[in-house]
DNA sequence: AATCTATGTTGCATAGCACAACAAAATATC
DNA sequence: GATATTTTGTTGTGCTATGCAACATAGATT
């Protein structure tokens, strides 16, 4: 019913349509003249003047002041464009993920560049989620000056927890959350009508770490983060793949089940906390920190290179299962145990190798350096993301009729 | 560059897209009266009212001439609408399954019903590629009279192989193909001009099997065809998501490595052969059949019993791996060794109930009932699917132009 | 029979794009 | 250096599909 195959385009979605491209292209490709972006759009230069004049009247785009460097080469016959460029603080979007131990906000402009960010520690698992969201929403509101608020256009909010697509909290075991509505109770705190949506941080991160990179604008990426918990998310076509309950992509939970005895899912075998469990019997350091099992695995320390080992064949063997059933374009992975997979490269793929049919293609796998801000960056991304779409609140003159007139099975 | 969500709508575009709207509606609810379809599409009764009268005018859309059965309770106030169907016999499509042991035809109505199909015995390993595509393709055409066949739409082909999106397949091992473009290959032999796809049969049996039913329109589903291989494809939203290489969905070379020894993947574990094998180590007949098997299941003969209890156990495995990855809203079990499944369906949930975590939401099990011509049907189902979307013939005038004037990275 | 309600059709208004023509700004050519 | 060439941005016109409102129609309701 809500298809949006289904849903005829009218004329008032004509222009909203074209517009909202011209946004993309401009977010993707940075800048561009008028005719250019004709071409990109398929139609005439003189609808993209009219589709550029709007936009510019809405404060969204702006001619280029500075030339472009003279790339050289690049001196082409004809009269030059006027490059056109987003302006970047035309609109921001705010994004806060509340973790367990800590809560970070961003701030994002509309070319998607951080303004600022801000990281307080919090004791999760001690505090309820309305006092959680009340702080993550103080911490974000905190640094931006009241005449800049209007300007906000959208809130996204990150946290470990199993929710469905309407930020509706099935299950947060690391928080102690159930049930809990976490996108209406941040509606019912933020002074500001703005859209809100929340997501699990792993895909919250996947979005932020691919969002606007070209890489991944097409084809399937595989996100993995690996902290002392492992999770991930699914990329497709640049766009975030939930699943049906919001856990596509949750390969830490895999079983790789080889060790007889109880069952072991990826995330015991490859987490921050086995690793550094493992590392702290044979270590000589009585507070072993990461950098320090890092450096011995660098420096080729039996002990080390052992517990190494096997992070790289459980990590093979979580991979290969996961491009078995979704066949990943790309793998990227992100989290601070990240920083062991360039030490390990050439094992990993040598039990890669020695795990799947040699018929299988396999796909390249990245490190992802992200700071600290990753999951909410993404999770302001997403409302990014929405605003450069067809739902965007700048068509929102008839969204309000749009209130679901029939019942419909929600995804 | 190609990017679907950057091309503009022009004047054209909007007609188009609203006479695929209205096709697929009707498609998906069967009859519509104008004031229906265009509460449906969100547009105007008189906008509706004209899209009809073109759809009309084609010979695709006529109105139905019996009333529809007075149900009971379903009269309603006001002037009743007059009903509008697809005209089933417009137009029609043609898929062919080439498979290892036989090549299956189907020919398909604009209502997706079967009007015809064809099953001949071949011998797959020993024919060359071009003999086998001749083959298939006089197959198809044979019951064709030549005055309908102007009427054809396009021409679908599965084929156990994997291959890219546009038919050129990399290797097909059970056929001894490798590097033919099949897609091509069928549009050189083809007496007419339509468009071609070709895929791998799995998948094209999971279109198949999913095509048109509202329950697989939306979410995701996890499609298992188990005959003497296991192949899998994955439904999303109603479309067939193929991965980077077509790969996604062949669960069949998971690994459940729980016994030590050589690897085994699920293929090996589940497929027709293994269970036969096992069979006919216990089996009192000299030649037993799998219906014997079932027959011994059914009748709780240990030795079956236990055959089973392995192949649930190993299913249940390889389904709670997949989902943990994809989410999948339901699963459907599809090929002969389903019809294990309704015997088995309680241990295998007691086996996914005691394999994966406990906080874990896991979808329903479905047995899916086709005949043999799934594979082909599907076929079928791809370009009935394609004549429903934008890049339908019927919008052809202009497509020529579209002939990628700049380099793209394909996808 | 009169009223009500929803459908299908018709005429008109409007919005947005394509097209063609033109001025402008650069390079290419002699 | 003057002219031709090429490409850009703009402007005016025409077309097309939708929206809107009015009306006739066909059944149910009273």
């Amino acid at each position: 019913m809500n298809d949006p195959a289904l849903t005829a385009s009218s004329h008032r979605r004509i222009r909203q349509s074209n517009e909202v491209a011209a946004l993309r292209a401009l977010h993707q490709f940075g800048r561009l003249s008028r005719a250019e972006l004709a071409r990109k759009l398929r139609l005439n230069r003189s609808s993209s003047g009219h589709i550029i004049a709007s936009l510019t009247a809405d404060g969204l785009v702006r001619e280029a002041i500075e030339d472009p460097p003279e790339q050289p080469g690049y001196a082409r016959v004809g009269r030059p464009g006027i490059m056109l460029e987003l302006v970047p603080d035309a609109i921001f979007f705010l994004g806060v993920e509340i973790g367990v131990e800590h809560i970070s906000t961003v701030e994002i402009d509309l070319g998607t560049n951080i303004v600022s960010t801000n990281v307080e520690p919090f004791d999760g698992p001690s505090i309820s989620v309305e006092a959680a969201v009340d702080r993550a929403v103080s911490m974000a509101l905190q640094s931006i000056p009241a005449s800049k608020l209007e300007r906000c256009e959208g809130f996204g909010v990150s946290t470990p927890a199993q929710m469905d697509k309407h930020g509706l909290v099935r299950l947060a075991p690391l928080l102690g959350w159930r049930n809990v509505h976490l996108a209406e109770l941040v509606r019912d705190v933020l002074p500001l009508r703005v859209p809100v949506l929340a997501e699990n941080d792993a895909n919250a991160f996947a979005i932020g770490a691919t969002y606007g990179r070209s890489e991944a604008h097409s084809g399937v990426t595989l996100f993995l983060v690996m902290e002392s918990g492992v999770g991930g998310g699914i990329i497709i076509d640049g766009n975030l793949f939930r699943g049906a309950n919001g856990l596509a992509g949750e390969i830490g939970h895999l079983i790789i089940s080889d060790a007889p005895g109880p069952r072991r899912n990826l995330e015991q075998l490859i987490g921050l906390e086995t690793i550094m469990g493992e590392y702290r019997k044979t270590s000589a350091l009585s507070h072993p920190a990461f950098g320090n099992f890092l450096a011995d695995v660098q420096d080729r320390l039996p002990s080390a290179v052992s517990i190494a080992e096997h992070w790289a064949k459980a990590l093979a063997t979580g991979l290969v299962q996961a491009c078995r059933i979704i066949d990943a374009d790309r793998i990227v992975l992100g989290g601070s145990v990240a920083a062991l997979y360039p030490l390990m490269a050439a094992r990993v793929a040598a039990h890669i190798h020695a795990i799947q049919e040699s018929s299988f293609p396999f796909p390249s796998i990245t490190v992802n350096d992200e700071g600290t801000v990753g999951s909410a960056f993404g999770a302001a991304c997403m409302l990014h993301q929405r605003y450069l779409s067809l739902e965007s609140q700048r068509f929102a003159d008839d969204a309000a009729e749009f209130e679901e007139p029939e019942a419909d099975e929600g995804r």
